[in-house]
DNA sequence: TAATGTGAATTTCTTCACAGCT
DNA sequence: AGCTGTGAAGAAATTCACATTA
């Protein structure tokens, strides 16, 4: 039982949230086995088992695993046993469809601000988070226990948001801007980069053959 | 000279953009070797080698790598060199954000439709690219040449969504739902997980110590 | 001299095979 | 009998070390 590789968190998202689709839906099993789950998925059962594993043991032998109680554990593997707090920064089109996404609500995560600079923008408020002024980024992340941070300002800024995040205490950031950001060893950093991503694409087509 | 793995494409790209930005802010020294390059951003030199070493010579000993040309010659690896089509599947909040996303032409991708149900965003234009309903994927993508897509709509509908594209000729796709979809081997289909990235920040915040 | 390009070593991740429970 | 959990094998990716070339 060694540590797991970062990889496998995507994973246990994945088996999550087809656990949870497979359980609405179904006539449900109250169980599934590793097979079935690698099937849906179009994975390898035993990297099913050996994700797992890392974290214990959650099936029964000779049945599988109980789909209820697999979906809790992984939960609470995944931290997703509490609710955290998360702000948005930069409210232009991308932070602004974030900030409206009704998603995040199943995962027990609250998007309790946004910041923006733009005057037309600050003070707007939905489902009960409000906008504020980038200024205060301190001050809010302290007044509204803010834990997680998402960056969707221009690449030119997002460093100093960043560092204005880490020292109001957080520590941990998804980035969408186009740019390497830095951040101390003791916080979590994820990029989703787009521009990368359809980079792949554009490979694989112009690809010879 | 093997096989890159497919993560160095996604490498090339942030060589690429770093490039990009070095060049346009330097008082730009006309070489750059891959040591600096590493830590501007913050991996190995033997990586950038390595990756570069995939697809040929790029360098010159004893100086390093010249500016102008490397980005030249990544560009033209990652299919860079020409101009792809796009469509935007699903135009709510996320795929209204890219539509009007205008990071899109520094790659040479050009958003030529959007495809969405309601009646009163059919027709809507945006740069030139107008809002279709989507029934008619397959009309437009052969009309307008489309090559790659953008999945934006909820989980429930995504892959009826990937399949009309597919039936039409697209080979490659970026999906945003939440949700595995199934395409033939010989197209590309990346996903970007919104709920997965931000669980890898819940896993890390609660991680004990 | 300086920095690339690349086999080899190392590390990490995935897959396998089967012992061990239920 | 059936399926998990896991050590071990295998594959893949990263890092190293150095021969090589400008």
């Amino acid at each position: 039982m060694k540590r797991p590789p970062e990889i496998a968190i995507t994973r246990l998202a994945m088996y999550l949230r087809l656990l949870e689709d497979y359980a609405r839906e179904k006539d449900s099993k109250s169980a599934i086995n590793s097979t079935e789950l690698a099937q849906l998925l179009d994975i390898n059962p035993h990297q099913i088992r050996k994700d797992l594993s890392y974290f214990g043991k959650f099936g029964e032998r000779g049945l599988g695993y109980r789909i209820e109680e697999l979906k809790e554990k992984i939960r609470r593997i995944l931290g997703l046993d509490k609710q955290w707090n998360l702000c948005i920064c930069g409210m232009g089109n991308l932070g602004s469809a974030l900030f409206a996404y009704r998603g995040f609500k199943a995962m027990h995560l609250a998007v309790v601000a946004g910041f923006d600079n733009d005057p037309h923008k600050i003070g707007r408020e939905y489902n009960g988070a409000k906008i504020y002024r980038t200024k205060s980024i301190s001050s809010m992340v302290k007044k509204l226990g803010i834990e997680m941070a998402i960056i969707a300002v221009p690449a030119s800024t997002a460093q100093s948001i960043v560092d204005a995040l880490m020292k109001s205490g957080v520590r941990a950031i998804l980035n969408f801007a186009p740019v390497s950001l830095v951040v101390p060893s003791n916080v979590k950093l994820r990029n989703v980069d787009l521009s990368a991503e359809l980079v792949h694409l554009t490979y694989f087509l112009s690809a010879p053959k």
